[in-house]
DNA sequence: AACATAAAAGACACAAAATGTCTACCCACA
DNA sequence: TGTGGGTAGACATTTTGTGTCTTTTATGTT
C-alpha cells in the first residue's frame, strides 16, 4: 500500500477531500520526523509510540570487501507497537 | 507530543481544520493497522515502511518467578525507517 | 472543565534471535 | 523523469522480550 492508496481510503472513510487528507498525512509525517529529531517522542494511543533511540557502536562486515567494519553508535528511529496493536496481531 | 497536540499542529500548518484533521489521522491510524493486519506492507516514501514481521520463538523468563519461559513464534508490526530520514537524524 | 477509565512506561535477568554494515541493479512512486 | 527503496549475502554483538505491579498520563465523556 503506497502513500497515494492510504490517502484514497482515508478521503472516502472519512469524507475529507483527496488533497486535505494528502497534505494532513505529509504534514503528519513531518511533524513526527522533526519531533523525533528533536529527540521528542511521538505518542498515539492504540496504535504505538515514536521513540528517539541510540544504537551501541557494532561491529558489521563489508559485504562486498569481506573485511570486519566497526559500526560507530549512533541513533535511530524507533516504532513501539501499543498492546492492543500486538494483541489484535498475534 | 499526544494526538491531541500533533493534530493541532497539523491544523496550523496545513490549515485543515481540526475535528477533519483527527479524523484523518485516525483513520490513518487504523487503515494502517488493518493493511499490517492483512500482511499488506504500508509504504511511505521519504518516512518509511510498516511491514509484518515473524518472530520466531525464543527463551524468555518469568522475571516474578525467576523461570524459564518460552515465547512462542509470533507476528510483530515493524517499522523500518527511510534512508532519508535516518541520514537526517545521525 | 474536570473526572474517571484505561493504556502505557519502567524495572528486573538472561539466552538466543535479529540487526546492520556495503554495493549495485531495477522497479515504481512522486 | 528522477530518485528513493527492496533485495541479497556473512557474521559478531547488541538487542529483545518475557510477567507483574505501580504510577503516570492521555482520552473522552458525563
Amino acid at each position: 500500500m503506497t502513500k497515494a492508496e492510504i490517502v484514497a481510503k482515508i478521503a472516502e472513510k472519512t469524507g475529507v477531500e483527496k488533497g486535505a487528507a494528502q497534505a494532513v498525512v505529509e504534514s503528519f509525517m513531518d511533524i513526527v520526523k522533526t519531533s523525533i529529531k528533536a529527540d521528542e517522542p511521538v505518542y498515539l494511543r492504540g496504535f504505538g509510540s515514536f521513540i528517539k533511540k541510540t544504537r551501541k557502536a557494532k561491529k558489521g562486515r563489508n559485504i562486498k570487501a569481506g573485511e570486519s567494519i566497526i559500526i560507530p553508535e549512533h541513533s535511530i528511529p524507533a516504532f513501539k507497537p501499543a498492546k492492543t496493536f500486538l494483541g489484535e496481531l498475534k
